[in-house]
Parts: structure tokens; sequence; C-alpha cells
DNA sequence: AGTTCGATCTCCT
DNA sequence: GGAGATCGAACTA
């Protein structure tokens, strides 16, 4: 597909300089910023594919931050990369909050949507939309959307014009009070009964809650963004099978509704939605 | 300008 | 397993 050509130089060049919205929050402060002290599985991957070698950000920006170039691969190559599939090192997604904590969860569930020809994603038949743009903005762009009138979901941009890579699942890591409390306060019910670990990451729109991920990071570069960003996650406890499921939730769009694009950890306890008969194909 | 519809979550049965 | 919540966007005219 030329479009992938096309879409990475455009992606150099041609960036177009779109303000992001009003809300610049975060960033103005211009904050020394201390690197944490780098995590334990920092070491340089050695264990990486042929292609892929620079995958740091530069100085500028966390430590362990990784870099533009993890992003720039197709669809469903960076949606199994998010889980570790090629670098046995799941990835973490940490964000920081303006009070400095810093919130981290382990990718465990994604979906990939593949662009136009995909009847399930929203840039099918080419659709480009104020909404959408952040799917055709260079890959490690977010694109964050409203659904259902009071829900995020939140995706990245990959190679490949118009595809992306929704995040459906975290294991969370670090913060996890100050997890629970954003889950609690922003629920409709407030109950008040205490959610369960595992009830804070496990969706696409609880993982935006319990992060505080809302429309004011659309459009933001992962690889850049202070408040928000990627790192290699410590080495699992065992090595983790990756099992190819239906995407959940499109049930409209034909053939494509049925197609594996949906990847989650088998066996993890933080997934959002288990496919019995997908794991019976999962390689081990 | 009016209508329709969600890449979801929660609570209830 | 199923209904209701709730509203911004996309789509129709």
């Amino acid at each position: 597909m030329t479009a992938r050509g096309a879409a990475q130089l455009s992606c150099r060049t041609g960036q177009k300089r779109q303000r992001v919205l009003e809300a610049d929050r975060e960033s103005p402060q211009g904050r020394a910023q201390t690197p944490s002290p780098g995590e334990p599985c920092l070491g340089p991957p050695a264990t990486l594919g042929p292609r892929r070698s620079i995958y740091f950000s530069g100085p500028k920006s966390h430590s362990a931050q990784l870099g533009s170039d993890f992003f720039d691969q197709p669809a469903v190559a960076l949606a199994r990369a998010f889980l570790g599939q090629q670098t046995d090192c799941p990835q973490v997604l940490v964000r920081r909050l303006d009070d400095g904590t810093e919130l981290r969860g382990r990718i465990v569930e994604t979906e990939a949507y593949l662009g136009p020809e995909d009847e399930a994603a929203h840039s099918r038949g080419g659709r480009q939309t104020p909404r959408n743009r952040g799917m055709f903005m260079k890959p490690g762009t977010l694109y964050v959307y409203i659904i259902y009138g009071m829900y995020f979901c939140l995706n990245v941009s990959s190679q490949g014009d118009g595809a992306c890579v929704l995040l459906r699942a975290l294991e969370p890591l670090g913060g996890l009070e100050t997890m629970r409390q954003l889950r609690s306060t922003l629920r409709k019910g407030a109950t008040g009964r205490a959610l369960k670990d595992r009830e804070l990451c496990s969706g696409p729109s609880k993982l935006c809650q319990a992060l505080a991920i809302d429309k004011s990071f659309d459009q933001r570069d992962l690889a850049e963004d202070r408040a928000v960003w990627l790192e290699r996650s410590p080495p699992g406890p065992s090595e983790s099978v990756v099992v190819a499921a239906a995407r959940v939730g499109i049930g409209h769009a034909g053939e494509w509704a049925r197609k594996p694009l949906r990847f989650y950890l088998r066996g993890s306890p933080w997934v959002s939605v288990v496919d019995r008969a997908a794991e019976q194909n999962a390689q081990a």
C-alpha cells in the first residue's frame, strides 16, 4: 500500500500545526524534569527484532519514554508490540498528574483499526473529520474521542493512513488508590462501594477514567508529551501468550467485525473480555 | 435544523 | 443477560 509511504512522508514533513484545543494544562510550567529513577527493565533491548533500533526519545522527554520509532509500525504489529509480543516486554502506560503523581499500568489488551478499508474504523471509507484527525496524524499521536456521550476511548495512531490501536485494558501497577478515587468520583452511580483492583482499568473507558485521560489529550504525541507516555515494563512473571480475537462492540461491521484484530494476554485477570474459543487457537 | 447513533459502563433481574 | 444513561458528531435534507 503506497499510502504508507505517503503517510510516513507527510508525518515527517507536511505536519500541519494544528493547535491542541485550549487545554495546555501540564506543559506551560517549565519544571525541570527530574527523570524518575530508571525502571528495572530499562536495559537496552537485546532481544529486539532487527528493524527497530532507536526506541527512546531525546533528552527533552522523560528518560524512559519510548520514542516515536516504536509507534511507526503497522496497526496489527503495534497492537501486538504494546503487549510485548516481539520484545517479551509488555509496555507500561504512564500518566503524570498535575501534582506529580504517577499512575502506571501494563497494557494487556488492544485492538487494531486498519484504516479506510476497515468497516469498523472511524476512518472507514477514508472519512476524515475534525474528530478523527488524530488517526491520520503521525504514529504515536493520540486519538481520544467521546463515546455514548459520557465516556472516552484512547487510541494511538500507527503507521498507515487512518490506522490506529485502541487501548482496552491495563494491569494497574502504580497509583492504584488514586485510580480508585478517579474511577469512583467519575462513576455515575457513585454508590460508594470500593472498586476492586480488577475494575480499575478493565475496559477502554475505565482506563481513561482511572488515568484521568479526557478529550484534552486528543492529538497529543505519546512520544513527546510530559503528562502521558510509554515505558518498558519490568519483565513479566511468565512468558505471555497473545490471543487474537474478534473486536468488541462493533456488531454492525459485517465481516470486519469477525476479524481477529483484538489482542490480549492469555490468562491475564486484567483483560476486559475473554474469548475462550479464540484462546484455543493461541500459540503457546 | 433535525435525526440518528454509537470502538461503553453500570445497575438490575 | 438486558435496559438505560447521555450528548457530541456524523449524516440527512
